[in-house]
DNA sequence: AATTAATCGAGACGGTACGTCTGGTCTTAGA
DNA sequence: TCTAAGACCAGACGTACCGTCTCGATTAATT
């Protein structure tokens, strides 16, 4: 049985709150996005939040994937190398907007921080790696995989460069490395 | 000209304040770690906690440091597969210490909110990446290395995967991840 | 021409208010009472509580109303001294109701804190004050009364004393008080 | 063994909360009266108000005190009509100052909303019918009161009708109702 | 021995944001 | 037209820590 009556839930309330985060993922630091300030620059009273999302990262979450409504690709193209690339393109692709990247920092972050939310992140971070494993797991069924070859391995190199660039920010994250990424993922650095 | 005289600096309350922040580092999660409760735990006042670390991740810094006095090592063997390995050896050797993941998380994390500290951070990294930097370069004189490598590739799938483990907690950072992270690093996926 | 259509008034919904305000001034205390706490306990809507009540007070008000349905007598058997005894035993037997007393105590804390009830009240008490003004009146004409007699300052030490002694609660007010009252009333301390 | 160390208490915080509450006392309505308002009006930090004032009510009850200094005196003059004309007027006199009448009121509605301060207000009262209870005594053994004098009844009715029409607001509390209300007490209203 | 200077403890201070609660209004679906 | 449900705004609540700031007491090295 579903729902008898009251007023429905409020469309704009809901877009101000989103659209006031993500303004200000673009323009403050994480520690500047507080809940008390993005009721204040949405209009959208305090309760209203607490109503519809449990925590400052729950609120970045959805910030975030309203973003990257065309999520990760999930490329088969019948080629190893060829699916990797695309990925992994797709996923350096993300770094270059401010937004994106200041939203994924707050998500580890809060993952961190609050042992409710490292779950909910945990199982979205499973949820992209086996995108990868997949990949791999079809190359391997083609034969074009290393019989030694430890999927898990490969995928958190490949996850794992991107986040550490991200979080340190010591190196860009773009197509130029994308490209060497996945080449050295195939072929390795031994001579 | 350096100090005439005045109260010499407690070394009591010093390693009480390191030893409360270990303590906690061990048995709490990261955001029950505020400097008020190391003060009320290692009942030093928490004006000589200001007095001596400027910010939390300066205490965990210092925290972590004095567990891994004997900082990673520089290995050079002559073989680029050797020192590689010796290195990520020592590297995923530190995630089987509680206390070191969680300082580690909580330096990353603080790097992400503290403006400050994030310049702090980022050159102790540094520090980290030069020593496989320089690995990596000997054994490209030894000619042991492809002529397409890029070392920066290498260092941040080598620290990446560690990093995205020791945050993500989804998969074990052991002996035997070691050893296969090193072996992926040197030849590849590729049939 | 009287309504023309529409949903009845449900008197289930009606009754189920008064009833839980009742309830809960017997077993919460006054700040307990809040109108949320109402509805939930009644299962009416918030909104049909304020459709039909303005206020807190205004609910208690008539809860109260719906117990004392025999309101104050109003005594007239010929004789000052009997007329005083009969209301006053009348007024004190209040007391030994805990709805009735937390019922009048939170009208007495609402009309300090809402101008509005305020003056409802006031003409409340005056109905009240205007029983006894009368029977002195009427003692007055049959000459049992001193002619330096102030009404008002006999009416406010009759009432006085028992909200002083309802809001406070320091002594009972029971038949033997109310005995004592009047008699104080009639023939001072005086020696 | 007094205070070792730590900050000195603010003399100028302490007296610019009680100033601002006092103020507000004036200006705007009990229930304008907020710890977040008083914050705001003597620039004082919220969270010092709650280390030295647990409650709204603890803090106007020390305005009011303050106001008080001059607390209620203790007459002794020798003649029971004499103590008695003095303690009531004095007591009719707090009925002028508007600052006073509201702290009252606000005092007495907190005692009835919470239970903990429900106590401290209870002893307070106490401590102001002891006054007239003594005098009563003083009187009895000198042979002024009847001997069938409930002593209680006096002194709730004496301070029953102050606080009924401070409460209530139906009539004034002065110098000429002081007077007429110890007539009263002392003879009675027969003929 | 007296002076000087730096430390230590204790704890108050002004702040910020938290997450919760209540009051009162508004909007919908269904009886 | 009314009820029930429930979302909405507004704003106070009391708490937790922040980082700063006085204090008095303590402890060396220097005069």
């Amino acid at each position: 049985m579903p729902r008898t009556g009251g007023r429905v839930r409020s469309v704009e309330a809901h877009e101000a709150v989103l659209s006031a985060t993500t303004a200000m993922l673009q323009e403050c630091g994480l520690r500047a996005i507080t809940i008390e300030a993005v009721a204040e620059r949405s209009q959208v009273a305090k309760s209203t939040i607490y109503r519809w999302w449990r925590s400052k990262a729950d609120l970045v979450m959805e910030a975030y994937n309203s973003l990257t409504a065309s999520s990760m690709p999930e490329p088969d193209t019948g080629f190893l190398e060829q699916d990797l690339r695309i990925f992994v393109a797709a996923l350096h692709r993300n770094a270059a907007d401010q937004v994106r990247t200041k939203a994924l920092r707050s998500l580890m972050v809060e993952a961190q921080l609050d042992p409710d939310f490292e779950q909910a992140f945990q199982s979205w971070v499973q949820g992209r790696r086996n995108i990868v494993l997949h990949i791999l797991d079809r190359g391997r069924q083609r034969g074009e995989l290393r019989p030694d070859t430890d999927p898990d391995i490969v995928v958190d190199q490949l996850f794992g460069l991107f986040w550490y660039r991200l979080l340190i920010g010591h190196l860009a994250l773009d197509q130029q490395s994308a490209k060497q990424h996945v080449a050295h993922l195939l072929r390795g650095v031994t001579a």
